[in-house]
DNA sequence: ATGGTGGCTTTGCCA
């Protein structure tokens, strides 16, 4: 079973980007952040002609919205709203095999790291706290769990171009970081992307829009994360990422990151 | 220190 994570950043302008993801990849399970389209419009009819019949999304109109699309049956099983506000950020479902899939777009911050006079990133930071209690609640050593997406955080001095010039900047500022630890210990997450890389090689799954040549710079952030329960890690057998789909075309400014287990 | 680009739209807001 292949899973791929990615941000779009627009379903319905990247639809032929989603058809070479497919080509490249073949995933049978494809979770994407920032869709950016209310559910009545999802291109659902185009993404099944793909080899996607299931879908469970979860839209609204021109910001985040999230999307499990598969080829494989599954149901919807969770997905709720966070912090109170009705924006899209999270679906789950169950696949086959007792398997709890969750995708999560977390609040990028804005661009002030202080919780006192930026309001975006006190939402992010609350965003992570509830997401934290949230696992705390679901402990069980035994469920085959995964989550991914977006979680605007790159929290290792290798998931970003510079650690020396990014330690204030948000994504990589300490006080996240500190807050995507505790989460991934109240769920006793493993890293599945990190548990293949070793932790001194450089990897990134987003790099900005804002670059003139994004490739030459190399001015990375890996924001994007794949992470299964123990129960699961015998069975993870690759990891990638895609980074030929930030060169696509009219591209995401993130590139699709994938993992593959003995399923 | 600043501004750089892109998507969707509320030609400003979000990333």
């Amino acid at each position: 079973m292949k899973i791929a994570t990615w941000n779009i950043n627009s379903v319905r302008l990247r639809l032929d980007n989603l058809a070479r993801l497919i080509d490249a990849a073949n995933p049978d399970i494809i979770c994407l952040q920032e869709t950016k389209v209310v559910d009545e419009l999802f291109p659902r009819a185009d993404i099944e002609a793909l080899g996607y019949p299931h879908q469970a999304i979860r839209g609204m109109k021109s910001y985040n919205g999230v999307a499990i699309l598969s080829r494989l049956p599954m149901t919807e099983n969770g997905g709720r709203d966070w912090c109170g506000k009705p924006d899209c950020r999270h679906t789950g479902v169950a696949l086959a095999g007792g398997i709890e899939l969750h995708n999560f777009y977390v609040p990028a911050g804005g661009d002030e790291p202080d919780p006192t006079v930026n309001d975006k990133f006190a939402h992010k930071l609350s965003f992570l706290d509830e997401m934290t209690e949230w696992c705390q609640e679901r402990r069980d050593p035994s469920a085959k769990r995964i989550l991914v997406g977006d979680l605007n955080i790159a929290p290792l001095e290798t998931d970003v171009w510079s650690h020396k010039q990014l330690r204030k900047v948000v994504s990589h500022t300490e006080i996240e970081i500190e807050r995507l630890a505790g989460l991934q210990q109240a769920g006793r997450w493993i890293d599945a992307v990190r548990h293949l890389i070793p932790t001194d090689e450089k990897i990134y799954s987003w790099w900005s829009y804002r670059a003139k040549d994004w490739r030459a710079a190399d001015r990375g952030r890996r924001l994007d994360h794949i992470w299964i329960s123990e129960e699961l890690v015998p069975a993870l057998r690759s990891v990638e990422i895609l980074k030929d789909g930030r060169g696509w075309p009219q591209p995401s400014d993130h590139a699709p990151v994938i993992a593959s287990f003995d399923i």
